[in-house]
This record gives C-alpha cells, structure tokens and sequence, in this order.
DNA sequence: ATTTATTTGTTCACATTGTCAACTATTTTA
DNA sequence: TAAAATAGTTGACAATGTGAACAAATAAAT
C-alpha cells in the first residue's frame, strides 16, 4: 500500500536536546570519568551540530555544499594559489580538492590558469561570481555563529577561540607525529639502503 | 591484508603544519574579518584532527571505527536504553545507529534484548566483551586528548570544556529552531486543510 | 471498540566526505 | 643524464550523513 503524498509524520530526528542529558552535570564525586568527559567527544559533537546547522542554512540558499562554500571562503583571503596550497589551509587532501575545485570553476566561481612558475601547476583564484558569493555566505555564517555562541560573553568568545587555535596547533603536530612513527615500518627500505 | 611494503613516495598528506598559516596573526587592523575569525571554521578544522588522530590510534589497534568506539562508550555510561536512546546521546540518527549496533551486536560488543514494557522497543548494553573494549579505549582516549591539550593548562582544560558544553545547548537549541523552522512550508497542507 | 495516528526499529537509496594508490607531466637532485 | 620528488588528476572504495518507506506495536481519538 504505497503511501503517496506523505506527510512529516515519520521524519527522523536527532532530538538532541529532546533529553537532558545535555551537560547534565554527572556527580563527579567518586565516579569514573567517562565520554563525557572527553575534550574530543564535546569536540565531535558540536563539530556535527555546526555542520547540520551550515548545511540547514546555506545549502538550500545557495546551492553549495558546506565543504565548497569553505573553499570558497578560505580562497577568499588566500588570493592566489596553487592547488595544493588552497587544500593546506582547507584541511582537505589534494584530491579532495581536486575534485572540489573542478566542480567550482565548471560552475564559475574560481578561475583557473597556469603557474609561469612552474609547469606542473596551476594557479586558483575567486572569480568575481565567487568572490560575490563567499562574501555573502561569510556574513551568513557570522550570523549563525552569533547564535550559537549567544551564551557567552564577548570575551568568553575570544577565549574560546584562542582555546581552540592552540590546541589546533599542537594536535596538528602529534598528529604529525603520529604519522611519520606509523610509516616507521614503511620508510625501512628506505632507511636501511 | 592491506598495503604490501609499498614506498611512502606518493602518499597523498595533509601537511597541517607544513605552513605558518595555522594561527598566524593575520592582522586584523584595519582589515575585514574572514573565515579564519570564524568559530565554526576553527571548529571544524580541529574536529577533522581529531577523527584522523583518532582513527590512527584506533583503527589498527581495535579494528573498530571512530563511530562504533563512540557508540561504546556512550553506552557504557547508559546501561541500558533502547536503540533511539543511545543514538540521542550519540548524536546519530536512528538509521544510522541501527546498522551500527548490528555490527556490534554480531561481534558480541552489544547484547539486545527485548523491552518488557514496549514490544516495539529494543533494550541494548554493552556485554562483558564491550565493556571491556570500551574501556581501554576510554583509557586510550584521554591519553591522546591530554596530547592535544597540551599547551592548555589544567584550568584552561576545564574552561574549554565548560564552553564547550555551554555552547553545545545553545547551538542544540538554535538548530531545533531551524528545523522546525524550515518544516513549517511540509506543514502547509496540513494547517490549511 | 474500532479506527486513526504515532512511535520503534529496520532497511533502502543516495549524497557527501574521507582515504589512498596509480598515473601523467613536470621539475629537482644526485 | 638518470633517478627521485612534486603537482595535479583520476579511480576505487570505506565511512558517514540524510531522510524516506515499511512492518509491528502502541497510543490517541472518535
């Protein structure tokens, strides 16, 4: 028995404040520590939220995906550069951001052209369609971080920040070191001769 | 069994550090701010380490995905709930949490077993198995998130958290509104008949 | 009491994101 | 000049996210 014009009956939710377990403040008193307690699953958590809430406000707006308005966006005060650069500062892998630029330029928000400088790459930059367009979802974005981040204070956001940047910073080294200590055994050909 | 002893030659990377764009003080005198003064930017940005670092340690270690140890974990400080309950605290949606705790289910991580008081529902805990998983995990994790937080001092940890969390409801209850926001136009035909 | 609506969990279908190896065309370097 | 490294493209696939359709059970409405 299909089931035509359906109504919104049977969505799926998410309900994340639908319970109050929310920051519920779990005694500590004598308890072990559990997730919640774990800067990375907080971390995790809103990252997904923010996410949901980008995508809610921008995909239907623009037609872009949280990912490309993001290269947009980073592009935007890199200028002009190659690839490989733009996917740095994105945090993407350059094939991610191979793909994700070739859909952008076929779409005509950045411009493409070869680096004098060096043969095998190529050289990006916003065209004025995506300059246009990164400045617009900027100011979205500004907007729905206000909202997030209503419950702090000024300062408390400036903090926060700063929180944030430091330990992106040192993550990003362990990370690093992580790396190169898991290819140890990969690299042995090349150390050993 | 992946990867023979293949060279590390052509491996794609993130390089997060390779540049000094990470926190640079781009001077803001005078300037318009750009994604970089963006809390969601950060957010993501750090988030994205955090799963790869994650997934490093993880992965190999317990053959378990950065979902599922989280699934784990959650339910550990649970008990036991039916299956929407732990997707709630998961921050998973149902569907998602279904399959995931199939998975779990038949690698004996997780015991189902029947509401008593709602034959619709499912009850679900970790089994011994799972809780002990789960626990070396934890362990595992607050090693590698003290990695991350190193630079911050103890205070400024708890700070971070706190934040954290507080902005973690505001957004939870930003997002509610938006969602119902945008459903109000799939509610049409109904308010108006 | 019986119809109607809602909820729970499962499954399907598909979009997005992440990961990495293979490949080319070009520099670099040894 | 030959070998190694680099920039970008592409292919293959794993993991994640999203929401609709469905059957079974329960709750609400009439």
């Amino acid at each position: 028995m299909p089931r035509e014009e359906t109504t919104v009956r049977n969505r799926d939710q998410l309900n994340e404040n639908s319970g109050d377990y929310f920051d519920k403040r779990h005694d500590k008193s004598g308890k072990e520590p559990d997730i919640r307690d774990l800067f990375s699953f907080q971390l995790q958590r809103l990252a997904g939220l923010s996410t949901r809430i980008a995508a809610l406000s921008i995909r239907p707006k623009y037609g872009i995906t949280p990912r490309e308005w993001r290269v947009l966006a980073v592009l935007k005060y890199l200028g002009e550069v190659p690839l490989q650069e733009l996917a740095k500062h994105s945090g993407l892998l350059k094939s991610q951001m191979s793909r994700t630029v070739s859909g952008m330029i076929d779409r005509g928000y950045i411009a493409r052209t070869a680096n004098p400088e060096d043969g095998r790459s190529i050289l990006l930059k916003l065209s004025p369609e995506g300059l246009a367009l990164s400045r617009s979802i900027l100011d979205d974005s500004f907007e729905r971080n206000e909202e997030m981040l209503a419950t702090l204070s000024h300062a408390e956001q400036q903090i926060l920040l700063e929180l944030l940047r430091r330990v992106t910073r040192t993550s990003s080294k362990y990370y690093h070191e992580l790396r190169s200590a898991a290819s140890q055994s990969d690299l042995r050909s090349i150390d050993e001769e």
